[in-house]
DNA sequence: CAGCATCCCCTGGGATACTG
DNA sequence: CAGTATCCCAGGGGATGCTG
C-alpha cells in the first residue's frame, strides 16, 4: 500500500491537476521558470495562446499564489509576471512530469496504436 | 535553467495531462495501485462516480496502456482491472502529486482567500 | 455483473473587437 | 502595452434506461 491507497488522497492530487491542468498552466509556469517576464513577452513565448487565455491563464494562477504580478504606474503600462516560492516548488514537481513524459511517451502511444488496432 | 525553460518540454508534460487529467483517472489509478479488482469493487470505492464515467475512464486508461482488462468468461461476468507496468510507474508520479497537495493545499487555500479578498 | 446507448447540460477555451 | 468584453462552439461529463 502507497500514498494513493485512499480515495482523499486522489481527491486531494485532483485539486492540484484543476489548478495546474488548465491548457496553458503549464506553459506559462515554463516560461517564468527561468525569469520574470512581461504580458508580451509571455505571449511571444507561448506558441498559440490568445491574448484573452493567456489573461485569463496568468489570473488563476495569480489567485492559487502560484504567479506574482508587479504593475508598474508608468505609460505605457508595465507588468512583470514572476513564479512565486510556491510556485517553484510547483516547478520542480513539473520537472517530474516531463521526465516521466519523455520516459514513457512512446510507450503510451504503442499502446494507443495497438489498442486502435484490435478494435479496427 | 532547469527541465522546464523550453516550451516543447510543457507541451509533453500537457499529454499526460491529458491522459490522466480526466476528473476520475486519478481516483481510478489510485483504487488500482493496491490491487486488482473488479468493476462494481472500483464503482463502491469511488465516491460519485457514475456508472458511465468509470466505463469511460477505465476505457481511456487500457487504450494508453495504464490498465489492464481481464475478462473472464464466466456467467455472471467477471472483469478484473489492475495497473500495467506503466500503470505502476505513474502511480510513483502521481504520489509526488499527492504530496505536494498535501503540503501545499492550505497555502494555496491562503491565497485564494486573500485575492478574493483583495477584489471584494 | 458489466456495460453500451441516448439525451442533455455546462464549462473551457477560441475569435474578435474595444479601451486606459 | 496590457488588458476587458462579447460571442460562440466542441466536448467533457452527468442522468437514465436497456442488454448479454
Amino acid at each position: 500500500m502507497g500514498v494513493l491507497d485512499h480515495t482523499p488522497a486522489a481527491c486531494r492530487a485532483r485539486e492540484i491537476l484543476d489548478r495546474v491542468g488548465g491548457k496553458w498552466s503549464l506553459s506559462v509556469i515554463s516560461q517564468l521558470g527561468a525569469e520574470t517576464k512581461r504580458f508580451t513577452e509571455l505571449s511571444r513565448g507561448i506558441e498559440g495562446v490568445s491574448h484573452r487565455m493567456l489573461t485569463v491563464t496568468l489570473r488563476d494562477l495569480e489567485r492559487d499564489g502560484i504567479v506574482s504580478r508587479r504593475v508598474y504606474p508608468v505609460v505605457p503600462p508595465r507588468v512583470e509576471y514572476a513564479l512565486t516560492p510556491l510556485g517553484r516548488t510547483l516547478l520542480d514537481l513539473v520537472g517530474g512530469l516531463v521526465t516521466w513524459a519523455e520516459d514513457h511517451l512512446d510507450e503510451i502511444d504503442a499502446a494507443r496504436a495497438a489498442y486502435d488496432a484490435r478494435a479496427e
